[in-house]
RNA sequence: GGCCCGGUGGUCAAGCGGUUAAGACACCGCCCUUUCACGGCGGUAACACGGGUUCGAUUCCCGUCCGGGUCACCA
């Protein structure tokens, strides 16, 4: 007899869009399940008919696929739970809201919106809720509302007294009065189970052992235990997981939320991060392993994960630490790997203008945290952008303007009479300039590389910059520098 | 407001009765250097507060305060 199989279940409500919450819910999901040597499923939560987004669901597929985090069963690869859209088990869910009616558990409520509005507008308490109107109606008052066909929802029947409690995984024993709990709907007058309802129907018959969520659900789990108790089965293991919250403008902390900026997967895809980088930077908000390890990845983190490390209090999420990890993974790549993902935003900022695009590549990888930032850090190589004649002064490379005219014909000339036009051919003339006259290699390179790109601060040095720029475009800067200096211009 | 959960540097986070209270990001210096980076070295900075329990509390208990979550025919 072997221990039971282990299954985890992500399950998403098709909003157009993956919020990094829910990806961190996902990625953890799939961490139990995959470290226990168990199954990760996916299952589509659209019992809001009003909610739905046209291709909400190819976004998630979308993410978790270049998360990588490849479910077992699912909509779209099957599997023996199915189906695994909510709105296509739609008649599973009554025949056990009727269960519940007959054994006590839930009733009928008749009562209209517009009644439970003034229920809510009419109490100066903000928790006040349902006041169980109907949940002691005769047999015949509902017999008489049913014949006249009055629209109902299906509510449960919470126990008046007593305290319930359960067992969460990372947050300990938990116990709520029952008299707090409100009698939730489980069936809603269009016929679709709420989220509450449905979610223990499909974790039951999926099989699901472990449920995996945001600490928001905490207050609410006892209902649920309820529902499993009333149908007489077997609870599944909790584990509620610390939110991730977002800082304020005004310095506050709150939920992580669209007011924070890009925060969802998509969004972080665009703004330059990589998957890789993203997955491994929110599975530590969250969670510590054993070891002071940092960098994971997704293979690594099945071999790491244990439940154990995950932490109960509440992550701020860190774009400057995501842009660490992603500057980490950026260098940790191969150059022509890098010139791929960055090739994009090469185009983006050279457009038809044919450069050694590995050489480029070989200069950034190394200073480039996020992929946006190329384009603005190579725009030079497209145009000579305008510049004041001050760029010439650097204190540090001891260069002024007095100086520099001399430094930099000193440079055009020595590197006109080049045979050849190379990294190390450039190289070594411009150091053998230094040395002829006597100066630091600062002072030779500083007017060189100013002329060559018009810029305080570039990607590279002089060299490497003449050597992608080319001879003759080399050249021609240099000239123009030249003549900037001099005052012809 | 009721209920639930949490509280170690600015942020993430080790710690689980005895430590000089790790580490990472960020920040600040210094070094390296053809700019900026990268890299190397070093630094500033934390156990919310008050009571207990104990020979001894960051660690255990209680209270206070602070923070968050939740109270829908949303999920």
């Amino acid at each position: 007899m072997g221990e039971k199989k282990v299954r985890t279940r992500f399950a998403p409500s098709p909003t157009g869009f993956m919020h990094v919450g829910n990806l961190r819910t996902a990625l953890y999901e799939y961490l139990i399940a995959k470290s226990l040597g168990g199954d990760f499923v996916l299952r589509i939560e659209d019992t809001d008919q009003e909610r739905k987004v046209e291709g909400a669901v190819d976004i998630i597929y979308n993410t978790l696929n270049e998360a990588g985090l490849k479910h077992d069963e699912g909509p779209d690869v099957g599997g023996e739970y199915g189906p695994y859209v909510q709105s296509e088990r739609k008649d599973m869910y009554i025949p056990y809201a009727n269960k519940l009616i007959e054994s006590g558990h839930a009733y009928r409520c008749f009562c209209t919106k517009e009644r439970l509005d003034g229920l809510r507008a009419n109490s100066d308490d903000p928790g006040a809720g349902y006041d169980r109107h109907c949940r002691n109606l005769s047999d015949e008052e509902i017999q008489e509302l049913l014949d006249k066909g009055t629209p109902f929802v299906i509510r449960q029947k919470m126990p008046l007294e007593g305290t319930t409690t359960f067992e969460d995984a990372v947050y300990g024993t938990i116990s709520v009065d029952n008299a707090e709990l409100q009698d939730q709907i489980l069936i809603k007058a269009d016929g679709f189970p709420t989220y509450n309802f449905a979610n223990v129907i499909d974790d039951h018959t999926m099989n699901i052992t472990h449920v995996v969520r945001g600490s928001e659900y905490l207050s609410s789990t006892p209902k649920y235990n309820l529902l499993y108790e009333a149908f007489g089965w077997e609870i599944p293991t909790y584990i509620h997981l610390p939110l991730i919250m977002g800082k304020n403008d005004d310095g506050s902390i709150s939920k992580l939320s669209k007011r924070h900026g890009a925060t969802s997967f998509e969004d972080l895809v665009k703004a330059g991060f990589l998957p890789e980088a993203i997955i491994n930077y929110i599975a530590l908000l969250g969670w510590a392993p054993k070891d002071n390890r940092e960098m994971f990845t997704l293979a690594e983190l099945v071999q790491n994960f244990a439940i154990d490390g995950i932490s109960k209090s509440p992550a701020v999420f860190d774009y400057d630490k995501l842009e660490w990890f992603n500057g980490e993974y950026i260098k940790a790549m191969t150059t022509e790997q890098f010139a791929k993902v960055a090739m994009p935003y090469f185009k983006q900022a050279l457009g038809d203008k044919e450069l050694d695009y590995v050489k480029l590549a070989g200069i950034l990888q190394q200073r480039t945290t996020r992929l946006t930032q190329i384009p603005e850090k190579i725009a030079f190589f497209a145009q000579l952008p305008e510049y004041e004649k001050d760029l010439f002064i650097n204190k540090k490379s001891k260069t002024n303007l007095d100086n520099a005219p001399s430094l930099l014909k000193a440079g055009v000339e020595a590197l006109e009479a080049l045979a050849q036009w190379d990294h190390d051919t450039i190289h070594d003339c411009l150091i053998g300039l230094a040395q002829k006259l006597e100066v630091k290699n600062g002072t030779a390179m500083w007017p060189v590389r100013i002329a060559a790109s018009g810029m305080a601060v570039t990607p590279g040095g002089a060299v490497e910059i003449l050597d992608i720029l080319g001879r003759e475009e080399s050249l021609e800067r240099l000239h123009k520098g030249l003549d900037k200096l001099n005052g012809n211009n």
